[in-house]
RNA sequence: GGCCCCAUCGUUCAGCGGUUAGGACGCGAGGUUUUCAUCCUCGAAACCAGGGUUCGAUUCCCUGUGGGGUCACCA
C-alpha cells in the first residue's frame, strides 16, 4: 500500500522554514514510494489563524516546488482538508470516546485551573489536571452540558502502567501514564484541540506515515491513547530533529529569520533553498551534498536521515546559491534577476524615488537599499544614539521595537499605515519623541539618514529585512565604542 | 525542576568494530586574474567524559556531563 503522508501546519503567521523543512521529508518519503503527499490546515486556533497567512503557505510552499496531491485548494477524496470544516466530525468522534469512558466532560473554570496550577508550583508539584471532574458520573455529565454549562472535554489518561509510541527513527520510547496529562480533547468554543483533531483527521484521512518535528514526541502517548480509544491502528511515526538557531535552541524568529518568504524576497533559488534543508538531517552518502528534489526522492531513505537537531547556519546557503547562480545559462538568470528585482514591486519602488532623482539613471542607485540583506553602517553609525539618549538606552529601544512588530496587531500585517500607527504609540510608550525614535529607525533600517517616508520604506522593505537588519544595528551598536 | 530526545572539525553531512577519521561551507596560505569576485593548489580544524563488552572501540552497552524539546481550552 503506498503511503499517504500530510503536512499540517497551522495559518497563525508567516509560513515557516521549519513547515518547509518537514514539508519535504514527508514530500521526499511519499514520491519515493508512490505515495500521496497531503495538506491540511490545522485552523482550529480561531484566534490566530488567519486566511491571507493560509494563502501565504500555499504560495511559499508552491514556490519551493513541494506541491501537494490532495488539500484545501486542490481538493482530494478524503476533505475537507480545513479543519474548521471539519468541526462536526469531531464532535461526532468525542461522543464515542465519552461513551466508552476514554473522555469525560470537565466543568473546571479558568480560575479554578489557574489556582490549582498557582498550588502545584507552590509545592513544587508537576503541573497537570488533577482530575477534580474524573469522577462525575457521565449521566449528570452530560445532563449538565445539555443544560448549557460551559466545559472542555478531557482525555482519561490511565493513572497506572505506560504507554509506548514507536518511534521508527528513535525506536520505542517509554511513557509513564502517571506523567501524561488529561488533556483537554475539546475546547468549549466547540473546537478541537490539535490532539484530537489530528488523531481523527489522520486516521479518516488515511495517514500512514506521521514524518513531524521532534517537539511532539512529548505529545505522542495522548495520540497513541486516543488511537486506542477510537479502536484504530496508529500510524508510523517518525520524529525529525528541530531546525537550530546558532545558540541550539529551536528555530526562532526572535534570533533568526525563519519566514519562507525572507529568503524568497533575499532572491534565494528555491532549489538551492531546498536543496540546502535537505543537507540538514539528509545525506545521499558518498560526500554528495549538492542534488535536486527529484535526486533526493530517488535515494530517499530513512537510514539517510540524521535524529540530531542541526543549526540553521545561512552563510552556506550562501555558498551553494552562489554556485547555482554561476551555473546558470545567462538567458536564465536574465530573466530571473528582472523578475526577482522588479516583479510586483516595480510600482512602488518608482512611486517612492520619482520625487527624489533628477535623472533615469539615479534611479537604481536611490533603491539600492530595498534589496540585499544586511547594510553597511559606517556611514550612519554615530547618528542612530539621539542626542539626550546613551548607546545602551538606543539598544534597548530597537530590541523593543523588534519585538513590538510582532506582538502589536496595526504593525504585524507590516502597512505603512499600521507601521505609522504602531510607530508613534511605541515612541510614546518609551517615553521618545518621534524626531529621536524615527531617524534612528531609518538608519538602522536603511543604512542611510535619508530614505522615503519612514513608513513607506519599512512597508517596502518588509518585514523579514527589517527585522534582520534592525538585529543587525543593533550588533553594530553594541560593538561600537562608549 | 519532572519527563523525553540528541551527542564526529566552528557549522553541516560521511563513517555503520580494525581508516593517516572523509567531503562541503567557513577560516588561513599560495597561484591565476590590472582590482574584486570566480577558479586552482595546499593547510589548520572533530570522535564530550568515565566505565564496561571485545583481541581491538568514534562505532555496541551503562553512567555521568552537555545541549535541546515538552509540561495550555496554541499548534
Amino acid at each position: 500500500m503506498p503511503p499517504r503522508v500530510r503536512i499540517a501546519p497551522s495559518p497563525t503567521g508567516d509560513p515557516h522554514v521549519g513547515t518547509a523543512y518537514i514539508a519535504l521529508f514527508n514530500y521526499a518519503f511519499a514520491k519515493k514510494h508512490g505515495g500521496t503527499f497531503i495538506l491540511r490546515i490545522e485552523d482550529t486556533d480561531q484566534q490566530r489563524s488567519t486566511q491571507s497567512s493560509e494563502a501565504a503557505i500555499f504560495d511559499a510552499l508552491r514556490w519551493l516546488g513541494l506541491d501537494w496531491d490532495e488539500g484545501p485548494d486542490v481538493g482530494g477524496d478524503r476533505g475537507p482538508y480545513r479543519q474548521s470544516e471539519r468541526t462536526a466530525i469531531y464532535r461526532e468522534h468525542v461522543q464515542t470516546l465519552l461513551n466508552n469512558g476514554t473522555a469525560y466532560r470537565c466543568f473546571c473554570t479558568s480560575e479554578r485551573l489557574a489556582a490549582m496550577r498557582a498550588e502545584q508550583e507552590a509545592n513544587k508539584q508537576n503541573p497537570g489536571y488533577d482530575g477534580h471532574c474524573r469522577g462525575i458520573d457521565p449521566a449528570d455529565a452530560a445532563s449538565r452540558a445539555e443544560g448549557g454549562e460551559a466545559h472542555v472535554i478531557r482525555l482519561r489518561v490511565p493513572e497506572e502502567g505506560e504507554t509506548v509510541i514507536v518511534d521508527e527513527l528513535r525506536g520505542d520510547i517509554h511513557f509513564s501514564n502517571a506523567e501524561v496529562d488529561d488533556q483537554v480533547l475539546l475546547k468549549s468554543d466547540g473546537f478541537p484541540t490539535y490532539h484530537l483533531a489530528n488523531v481523527v483527521d489522520d486516521h479518516l484521512m488515511g495517514i500512514t506515515h506521521v514524518i513531524r518535528g521532534e517537539d511532539w514526541i512529548t505529545s505522542g502517548p495522548k495520540h497513541v491513547l486516543l488511537y486506542r480509544g477510537f479502536g484504530w491502528e496508529p500510524p508510523l511515526f517518525f520524529h525529525m530533529g528541530l531546525l537550530r538557531n546558532a545558540d541550539k535552541s529551536k528555530l526562532s524568529k526572535r534570533k533568526n529569520p525563519v519566514s519562507i518568504d525572507h529568503y524568497r524576497s533575499l532572491g534565494y533559488l528555491p532549489t538551492t533553498f531546498l536543496n540546502f534543508l535537505a543537507t540538514m538531517g539528509f545525506s545521499m552518502g558518498e560526500d554528495q551534498e549538492r542534488f535536486t528534489l527529484e535526486e533526493m526522492v530517488q535515494a530517499f531513505d530513512w537510514s539517510h536521515v540524521k535524529t540530531g537537531g542541526p543549526v540553521f547556519d545561512g552563510v552556506k546557503l550562501d555558498a551553494f546559491c552562489g554556485d547555482d547562480i554561476r551555473a546558470m545559462d545567462p538567458q536564465a538568470l536574465k530573466d530571473a534577476l528582472v523578475k526577482h528585482a522588479f516583479e510586483g514591486r516595480l510600482e512602488t519602488l518608482v512611486d517612492l524615488s520619482r520625487e527624489r532623482i533628477n535623472r533615469l539613471d539615479d534611479f537604481l542607485p536611490y533603491i539600492s537599499f530595498f534589496f540585499g540583506g544586511e547594510v553597511d553602517y559606517s556611514s550612519v553609525i554615530g547618528k542612530m544614539v539621539p542626542k539626550k539618549r546613551d548607546k545602551k538606552e538606543t539598544i534597548k529601544v530597537l530590541k523593543a521595537y523588534l519585538e513590538g512588530i510582532e506582538r502589536s496587531e496595526a504593525a504585524r500585517a507590516f502597512t505603512v499605515e499600521g507601521l505609522g500607527e504602531f510607530s508613534k504609540e511605541f515612541a510614546a510608550a518609551q517615553g521618545w519623541k518621534p524626531k529621536e525614535l524615527y531617524p534612528l529607525l531609518r538608519a538602522a533600517a536603511t543604512g542611510r539618514t535619508a530614505s522615503p517616508s519612514l513608513f513607506d520604506t519599512l512597508a517596502a522593505l518588509g518585514k523579514d529585512r527589517v527585522r534582520l537588519r534592525l538585529r543587525s544595528a543593533i550588533e553594530a551598536l553594541r560593538r561600537l565604542a562608549d
